[in-house]
DNA sequence: GTATTTACTTGTATAATGCAAGTGACTTTA
DNA sequence: TAAAGTCACTTGCATTATACAAGTAAATAC
């Protein structure tokens, strides 16, 4: 698979585009809000109230992680696992999140901010 | 159809969650970026470089008017031709859109923001 | 040794997206 | 006035994504 130019830019050359060729689904910007809270390990998103499919956040983990939102760090061997740490780049999507939120307890009233995990 | 219950939280009461249900996908997020840049009928949504096929478009542009994003202001008769224009709750995503530029251009370099349409 | 936990993968059904072509009511050009 | 073009869509079909359920492998807990 081969990008469309050597810039990563799949559709334009429009940040929005770029950034909602890799965050533009029901999933990712949930998972980031989880790891921005203090998520770290698989059966831990799997716990949040929206009820992700196993398939998906395995993909989502995959994809976030080729894309470089995230790292792998290994807590265990044999069977060798990993703990999902957000890099600059993913943590840098606090803002985006932050307005989102902003802009969502105005038009959904009864909706709240979740509280860090741990 | 029916909401899960009657504030609309289609899948938790998380103000990011909410607004996913309605923004979480690759087009309509850049159709209220082309709103917010002026852009008000069909054609002009068309021309916008990242190419939306016209069945999404006319699909997506029925979902944000149901939604409450946008309303329909009707420019000709015989056929009946709509401008599409946004509410209130459409224009109040222009921070969330700004927070988004601001990520994008940092991590996508190269890209370029948008100029005002028209 | 059996049950449970953890982190997945696989299979299959449904839904969303992408692409091309078609439609209907005009408007413009020859 | 007849043909071609514009505008705002809809339809059909192929591909891709999402959802749901079940299965797997290597531990650890009882």
């Amino acid at each position: 698979m081969v990008d469309h130019d050597e810039q990563n830019h799949e559709r334009s050359c429009c940040p929005i585009a770029c950034a909602l060729d890799h965050l533009g689904d029901k999933w990712t910007l949930l998972l980031i809000r989880d790891l921005l809270l203090g998520k770290k390990r698989y059966q831990e998103f799997l716990e949040s109230p929206e009820q992700i499919a196993t398939n998906i956040l395995a993909n989502r983990l995959k994809k976030l992680e080729a894309a470089g939102f995230l790292t792998l760090q290994t807590y265990q061997k044999n069977p060798v696992r990993y703990e999902y740490v957000l890099t600059k780049k993913g943590k840098d999507l606090r803002q985006v999140l932050q307005a989102l939120v902003e802009w969502g307890k105005t038009y959904y009233p009864g909706t709240e901010v979740f509280k860090p995990y741990g």
